[in-house]
DNA sequence: CGGTACATTGAGAGATATCAACAGGCGTGG
DNA sequence: CCACGCCTGTTGATATCTCTCAATGTACCG
């Protein structure tokens, strides 16, 4: 839970040289304005299980995703949890309906983030209407992709959730990395039962299903998509 | 599923008129620049169940919910469905990630919408970042609202659903037509199940432990929270 | 080598789904 | 005006999937 702040451009960076802006909000900015960002965004790190923010906290900043991968998690009074998503480069996280974060989000891994105190990158965007038409497109991505995800929770057995989120983690991995068959798996295996609304035995009794089915096999911190077709089609179904 | 286009002000009417404007994305335009929207809107009436627009559609509009509640679900091949939410006036639908809708929307009971087609909505709205602020803000909080529905989803039992459910749609009534105790429930109680993840029977019999229980009543079209203190302590639990 | 955290496996319980019957409201038509 | 049928909602009996509780296994790390 504590925050390890560590500073790495506290000048500014070449944002020209980032090399997640074509997948981030930045994209649609021009050379020029770059110039503007460079002094509001500051380059932090993160350690595996640090928090980069938490549930009804002031929002202060907004983080843009540089390296690693963030759980973004709702938590209930009596312990519950909900994983909302998993955050990978070019995520543009801190946008919120109120004041206060809506979820907490913390790393899986080491993450290094990009961020932009609140009051001034408002400033900064509020007349750059390419950049709000940005903003707002990740923001419809966002909810659609969030209403897949109420389909999988609402209407979905444990196998296809399953399957469904091994498909689709691999498939973003893929816009990242280049397609692979052996998917990492970064989390635990209690985060991806948070995220699917399962208990962690029935997501461990159903990778060995799909294992002992020939659809996956099971190894450390990772998987490999042994059947791709065949978890499509669960998927899909 | 057939579509009655009954055009109510073809000729434009006046915005500034317009009962919903505070609640809708209208609110961030300046008296002048409502009559750029009023040459692209146009008021259309839907009948009971009619479709406005359905999954895989190409978009070709954006809708300004005017007067009714509209259902909006994805269905999976096999039948299953999952309504994502429901519309109130005031709700701005057909923003999509990609060309075509991710979801079905048709009516509940009586509706009408303000139609803009697509590109000069775009048009209109593309340099004028108020009211792309204001978009933005009302996809943060669709967003926002997606997230506690993902909990809901995945992390409550059958009362809770309910009880979360008929708490949160007072809420919303309250804020378009003042608190009252009894609450109307234009949707089916298959909708409902939909919605909340559940089938038919449950739902009808999570109903009625409540009311046996003393905390609402049944009525035909709605419920009377009697006792929303203990509904909401459901809700929050 | 032992400890700790994470993952897997098993047995049994429980919540919700499924299948089936029944009740009530409402419109139609005789 | 009443009988009928249809649709929606409720209730009951049973099935099943997933959860819970418990034990065992495994990898990593000091």
């Amino acid at each position: 839970m504590k925050i390890s702040v560590v500073a790495v451009n506290s000048g500014g960076e070449p944002c020209a040289a980032c090399s997640i802006r074509p997948l981030s909000i930045c994209a649609a900015l021009a050379r020029s304005e770059l110039r503007g960002l460079e002094h509001l965004g500051r380059h932090i790190h993160f350690a595996s299980c640090e928090t980069v923010f938490a549930q009804e906290e002031i929002t202060t900043s907004f983080y843009n995703l540089l390296e690693g991968v963030m759980r973004l998690y709702k938590l209930l009074p009596d312990g519950r949890r909900q994983i909302v998503g998993f955050a990978l480069p070019g995520d543009f996280l801190g946008m919120t309906a109120s004041s206060r974060h809506s979820f907490s989000a913390d790393a899986i891994g080491p993450v290094v983030v990009c961020r932009f105190p609140r009051a001034p990158f408002a400033r900064f965007s509020e007349d750059k209407p390419k950049l709000l038409r940005r903003i707002n497109e990740m923001a419809v991505r966002e909810l659609s992709q969030a209403q897949d995800h109420m389909v999988l929770l609402g209407r979905r057995s444990a196998e296809e959730k399953v399957a469904i989120f091994l498909v689709g983690w691999r498939d973003r991995l893929a816009v990242l990395g280049g397609p692979a068959k052996t998917v990492p798996l970064p989390m635990s295996r209690q985060d991806i039962a948070d995220y699917l609304g399962l208990t962690i035995e029935t997501v461990s009794r159903t990778f060995t299903k799909l294992e002992r089915g020939g659809v996956i096999e099971i190894l450390p911190g990772s998987i490999c998509l042994l059947d791709p077709a065949r978890a499509e089609a669960l998927a899909a179904a």
